[in-house]
DNA sequence: CGTAACCTTGATTAAGATCAATTCTCGTGG
DNA sequence: CCACGAGAATTGATCTTAATCAAGGTTACG
């Protein structure tokens, strides 16, 4: 597989034609990175945004207290840290920025690629096509981030992580086959059970009290990483 | 005034020409609400999205339980309501969709402009100027929502609303004259203490407890709605 | 000036964070 | 192939924060 045509994987590119993905490819950099590794930090000045072409990212604060919280878990296909490319139109100021938080590769053989800020925001210009590409990449992470919130406010910890598994199977579901009436499905994490915490706003200990509860409640089963629903359908209907 | 001079308050609109605000007004509808007064329900079927001319719009969520919590509060000059536009492009069903929150008016006299969303994205399609707007406002939402969800998931309520005192004091400041240095800095909330809650995360009984914490440590005053801040250049130093 | 909406205060309770101690799992080297 | 060790996950006891429940107090506005 050549480099242009793994760059159609990422969402952002995908109706590029060959010329204008050798253009990015020209001016933009690939680089792997092994599990844990560091891609960027928030003390870092920012110099371009990420493209995932095989792996998984996550994108995380530390508080003062040094409790991480992931805000994003990316995987292939996704783009991260586009945001401060539209700093300047929208501060006063001209200052330098930083990158918004800090990215880590989380599984072996991450393969990203960095595309530079200014090359891509005349790229971006004269392009409505990856423009409407962007928006809806925008849009997408928007949605996300409105449902998650409301969840962290509204929700207790249990119900976080049932919707975080319910999603899953969901896509199980509808990537394997079109079964309108799941009951019984079966999920493999992607990701640790304390990344799992922190993204759920939690912790560890939190987290697997929760999985016990699931448990005893005869929801879930959970065998190490495979975590199974033992009726889809109706737990859809209650979690609401 | 007319309207298309109205229309530029706008800031997904400020760089169009008068005969491209025209062409937009000619497809949409201008309402004014009064205090309180339902914009749409989350149960609504989607027909377009909204820009504030004048007033302010609370966007919510209510869980089963009936508990409310404010996930954007928007004035003059913004819009809401743009995701479901890009629904179509992301998921791989065609159904009909509904709005993703409630949106209700909280100013007398919120005068606010409803675009379709057919006419509006073929107009977008062609349009490179305000795609990147519209990216610029997506941006912009995604980092204060980013940066929201992980105050509300590290810090604690106090630590919550003293960030969002500072951030009116520092528009204040920024507005009015370019103090660098700012000691002692008052603002007027804009908004009910129970909506501040509600956007906080949290009910009005806590809120009132953190403002007098704030006030028992001698950092604020609060006197109504007028809120001072004794030592802002000291207070942001500490709550970063 | 009276009523309703808004805000504050107090007492109690529940959820989840923290601290501490095992147990489990899996990759690596002997 | 097994044993070891480190990181991951679980479990228990305790403590803190904030939600809930309940009752007054304030403010704004007709």
């Amino acid at each position: 597989m050549t480099n242009s045509d793994e760059l159609k994987n990422i969402f952002l590119f995908s109706e590029l034609e060959d010329f204008e993905l050798e253009n990015i490819l020209n001016f933009s950099r690939i680089k792997v990175y092994s599990k844990g590794e560091i891609i960027f930090f928030d003390t870092e000045p920012y110099i371009g945004f990420y493209g995932i072409i095989d792996g998984y990212v996550k994108i995380y604060k530390i508080s003062p207290e040094g409790r991480e919280h992931i805000i994003h878990l990316e995987n292939s296909g996704s783009t991260f840290a586009e945001i401060p490319m539209f700093e300047k139109y929208l501060a006063k100021t001209n200052s330098t920025h930083c990158y918004p938080a800090n990215a880590m590769s989380i599984e072996d053989n991450t393969k990203v690629i960095r595309v530079p800020e200014s090359d891509f925001l005349s790229f971006l210009r004269e392009n409505p096509k990856i423009c409407m590409k962007m928006l809806c990449s925008f849009a997408r992470r928007l949605k996300f981030l409105n449902s998650h919130i409301g969840s962290i406010i509204l929700d207790d910890v249990t119900k976080r992580l049932l919707k975080y598994i319910v999603k899953k199977c969901e896509c199980n579901c509808t990537d394997n086959n079109s079964v309108k009436e799941c009951f019984e499905c079966t999920i493999e994490l992607d990701i640790s059970k304390s990344d799992l915490a922190s993204h759920l706003g939690t912790i560890t200990e939190t987290l697997s009290r929760s999985f016990k509860k699931l448990q005893n409640e005869n929801i879930i089963s959970v065998k190490g990483k495979l975590i199974t629903i033992k009726n889809l359908t109706y737990i859809k209907k209650i979690i609401k």
